[in-house]
DNA sequence: AATTAACCTACTATGTCAATAGGTAATTAC
DNA sequence: GTAATTACCTATTGACATAGTAGGTTAATT
């Protein structure tokens, strides 16, 4: 299940692009439109700014801003960055030791299969397509 | 995530579809084979039993035995049974209260349309095709 | 009666989730 | 230079789920 950090943190930048006028957006003013805890929105848009995906800035006149246009973000890679990981299963996790029945599980293939479609599903839909 | 009994029960109704005899399967074998505590099986069957999906019989002899076709069990009653649920995200959940935000919110539409997918794939796979 | 195997209740360590609390640093407006 | 604004940082917490383990009881067969 996707957690509300990975959810919260799609909208947020859906905010920041919806929003968008030149400007940085202060945390605020996001927090208020999405109606969710400034305090725990913190925590995720510093993790969006660590990884890359926004900026901020402090200070009067600060907040927070895209850094790259609506259509050249995938949600998936939102989800991963917020999840630490898309994988469907524990043995399809990255760093996961491979297991030793990998070979002759018959359930392997299908967890694979779904996580593909998965992964396809969320590195092509785009914020621009919610917005 | 798809979480161990989630999977360890496919695993079951897998083995149990592929060794089959017409007798029953004491759990024992089904533990050695999969490679996973019988302990912990233990409580996976029993879900399995009172879902309706398999049954038991006590005694020498005994053991457990698919109620029908191997290609009429699909994936998705099993995971769903397991697991509870099958919702991708909370909102989506059976027994939420309905989001107040579900009219405007920008993302719901995306997690509805995983959340289907995921539930086509899952309910179209069935164990046969996993033998 | 002995053996086998399902069935039952309870417990537990570990970890994650979803936050909250309180403070510090940076930037701008006056 | 001071006040206001805003990002940024560390730590903590309660609740819950996960992935099991432990030990015993009932049922059926040989």
């Amino acid at each position: 299940m996707i957690s509300t950090k990975g959810r919260y943190a799609v909208r947020v930048i859906t905010d920041l692009a919806k929003n968008n006028d030149g400007g940085y957006i202060p945390l605020k003013d996001i927090a208020a439109r999405q109606e969710i805890s400034k305090k725990y929105l913190e925590i995720i848009v510093k993790e969006l700014v660590r990884g890359g995906l926004i900026t901020g800035v402090s200070g009067k006149g600060g907040g927070y801003r895209l850094c790259r246009e609506p259509e050249q973000y995938s949600v998936g890679e939102i989800l991963e960055l917020m999840e630490g990981s898309m994988a469907a299963v524990a043995c399809l996790d990255k760093g996961a030791d491979s297991c030793p029945r990998a070979e002759t599980c018959e359930t392997l293939p299908l967890w694979a299969e779904y996580d593909r479609m998965t992964k396809d599903f969320f590195y092509s839909k785009k914020i621009s397509d919610l917005i």
